[in-house]
DNA sequence: GTTGTAATGTGGTCATTACCAGTTATAATT
DNA sequence: AATTATAACTGGTAATGACCACATTACAAC
């Protein structure tokens, strides 16, 4: 079952197993999965292995450990890594909403101070600007603009953009960008009227802004945005853990 | 250096030297700290104990890793776990904050239905309910509401509340009750005139509502909390991680 | 029945050894 | 001088073996 000749790590391997069987069912939340020696014989491979391959789904929420008693499903939750945090479109579908953009400009300019800053980047850097409005089930719920510091020979075009729709994807995929790690601000601002009218609400109506600094697989920041929300449309939703 | 007769385990003492080491400045951001060949001689334990150590801090965000290349120190973030996360003494006083607190009530009823459910009681069961106002710096910053599940012989007193300030502290060191994970969701509300005058703001005034599920160390929810922020007082921050 | 205790099973820690996989400096080659 | 290979680093994966700490069960003693 475990392919030793593989490029792919063993515990990798064993944790998706593992991990199959709890998506599926046959391993039910709260229930205890077989033991790490039993497991260690049932698919001979070595405690260090098992218990690695354990680490790795403890960490991603899937099973919690209890000293002297044993390893149990965790109860499913909001089940948010990374992943369908930062990305606007699996979130929505997630929620059982279509999500759907309108690209409004996509261009290299001279950003905010602010933004200059944040992205550990010197004066009059230019970056790549891309302002969008982020749709649920075709109605507008937000107005997203990003500030993305790349490389000269990292370019993005609209159309890239609007086939796959997914700006990490696009990082990820051509640039080997990872994104690992983010701080993220929210609070609560009025609608100016431009954004109003954007969003289709009442100049004056309450926003929920959604401020995101993300960094890469080497700890750099690699793009900041601002997300203004319809307050009456959208949720945030996360998951802490220790 | 690493006492191996503590009942501390020798990767713990190890991780807390080197966080020290990070803490202190002796190694600034970016920088390389010493490699796991290095510290294996220099602290005399396994590279297993040495991988275990770092595996930790990288966890909590100190140090990351690059294959082939080191380890090296995380720029100062954030820098918050769940502990900051969910005390609400410790967030402002890490923001420069004074905190402080009125409890308006606390005492066993019959909840919402809502909250029965979230906290998978069954129904007719009685609840702590803990309100209190949040202030900063003297002034209300926000309103919250406490539901919590607790053994009949877990009492909690007024005085208790007071004297420490901090719920979490009370549950950690009478009840052995760690919190461990949270759920979190955040929206926008407007305030409804009881709570504009509680919170000395103008009814209908936007407010963030901050809703949160706490899980123990064995994943049981043992709290459900809403808290109503002044939208113009308050800003909610959060790390995300892969 | 209750209590204490030993056995057993669980995850937690640690040392040792070996090799693999990226990165970078250095030496050899051209 | 530029290029290429090599060696010497780095962290990543894996097996093996030992013992510790905690929880539960079985059972003997009372």
């Amino acid at each position: 079952m475990i392919n030793p000749y593989d490029i792919i790590p063993k515990y990798y391997q064993l944790a998706n197993i593992l991990r199959q069987k709890i998506r599926e069912g046959e391993w039910p939340p709260r229930t205890p999965i077989p033991s790490e020696r039993q497991l260690e014989t049932q698919y001979s491979v070595s405690r260090t292995t098992i218990r690695q391959a354990i680490d790795y789904l403890e960490k991603q929420g899937f099973v919690y450990r209890e000293h002297g008693r044993g390893t149990f499903v965790s109860p499913q939750k909001l089940q948010k890594g990374m992943q369908e945090l930062t990305s606007f479109s699996e979130d929505m579908l997630r929620r059982g909403i279509q999500p759907g953009q309108v690209i409004q400009s996509i261009e290299y300019l001279l950003p905010p101070e602010e933004v200059l800053q944040r992205l550990e980047l010197s004066p009059n850097t230019k970056v790549l600007r891309i302002e969008r409005i982020r749709l649920g089930d075709g109605n507008p719920i937000g107005l997203q603009t990003s500030y993305l510091k790349l490389a000269e020979e990292q370019v993005i075009h609209r159309e890239d953009l609007e086939a796959t729709g997914s700006l990490y994807r696009i990082l990820q995929d051509k640039f080997n960008i990872i994104p690992t790690e983010a701080d993220e601000t929210l609070e609560v601002t009025l609608a100016t009227p431009s954004e109003a009218s954007l969003l289709q609400i009442k100049a004056g109506a309450p926003l929920l802004l959604n401020e995101r600094l993300l960094y890469n697989q080497n700890r750099e920041p690699v793009e900041f945005v601002k997300i203004l929300y319809r307050g009456d449309r959208y949720r945030y939703l996360t998951r802490l853990t220790k």
